[in-house]
DNA sequence: TATAATGTTTGAAC
DNA sequence: AGTTCAAACATTAT
């Protein structure tokens, strides 16, 4: 379910509830969710990879994971992990990871990270990745704290758009490369908005699961790469690789 | 039916 | 004590 721009489309589909009280809390989250009774909604906003519904003096904070899901204004067969009714609806939470962060949620977050966010500072994706030369380009998209947001289809599609092999050095990749990774890995992400909202986002993918190269023909090569050994689709031949 | 998949945290092991 | 790694969590489509 979720990559940056699958949470974005959430935040976007539940501000009809935005400054709307919770009149009714349920579910079977581990936090204490009787605390959210009665409390007023002051916004919505995302990380990354992570919902947050901010309150007053806290916010709650969801991560999908791998399998979360959500349902507005409908239910599942199986119960909620968090389920919020409100006047003029409700939202219904699965399978997520749930917490609660107490006071001003920005000393939480840094918000120029966030590959989506209005804030993001491609310069400090520059600075960040200098500070880690030895990595593997491959794990370095998928870190959080430098491109927060950015999952496994985005990695694989913005490496294969650039051409870089995704076990490539990051120190060893020529800077305009750099450069434009950090660029395509925005532009993708809005792309991934755009072609999800419209239900077509696997008709463009061009390496994510893919078998031959759309370029060459050649097959696409399918391994566990990095650190974090999640699973790279690129063409050996159309990919360069930097050691 | 077994497998793999858009992910992260935790705690054991070293 | 700091780092590393695999297990755990959990759902659905192929």
């Amino acid at each position: 379910m979720p990559e940056g721009p699958s949470i974005v489309i959430l935040k976007e589909e539940v501000q009809e509830f935005s400054g709307q009280k919770i009149i009714d809390v349920s579910g079977n989250s581990s936090i204490e969710i009787a605390r959210l009774q009665g409390k007023t909604i002051r916004k919505f906003k995302s990380w990354g990879k992570h919902f947050l519904i901010c309150f007053d003096d806290f916010t709650v904070k969801i991560h999908l994971l791998m399998y979360g899901t959500y349902r507005i204004n409908e239910r599942k067969e199986t119960m909620p992990r968090l389920s919020l009714v409100f006047a003029n609806g409700e939202v219904n939470f699965y399978t997520c990871s749930i917490k609660i962060l107490e006071g001003d949620i920005n000393l939480y977050y840094n918000w120029k990270v966030d590959v989506m966010n209005e804030n993001w500072d491609q310069i400090m994706a520059r600075q960040s990745l200098e500070k880690i030369p030895k990595q593997m380009i491959c794990d370095a998209l998928l870190d959080q704290d430098i491109f927060s947001g950015v999952g496994n289809i985005i990695k694989n599609e913005v490496l294969y758009r650039c051409k870089i092999h995704p076990e490539s050095l990051v120190t060893k990749i020529p800077s305009e490369d750099i450069q434009n990774l950090i660029n395509e890995s925005v532009i993708y992400s809005f792309q991934f908005l755009d072609w999800k909202k419209n239900y077509e986002l696997k008709k463009h993918w061009l390496a994510y699961t893919k078998s031959s190269c759309v370029r060459c023909d050649l097959p696409i090569i399918k391994k566990y790469t990095g650190i974090k050994k999640r699973k790279s689709f690129f063409c050996t031949n159309c990919q360069n690789l930097y050691l």
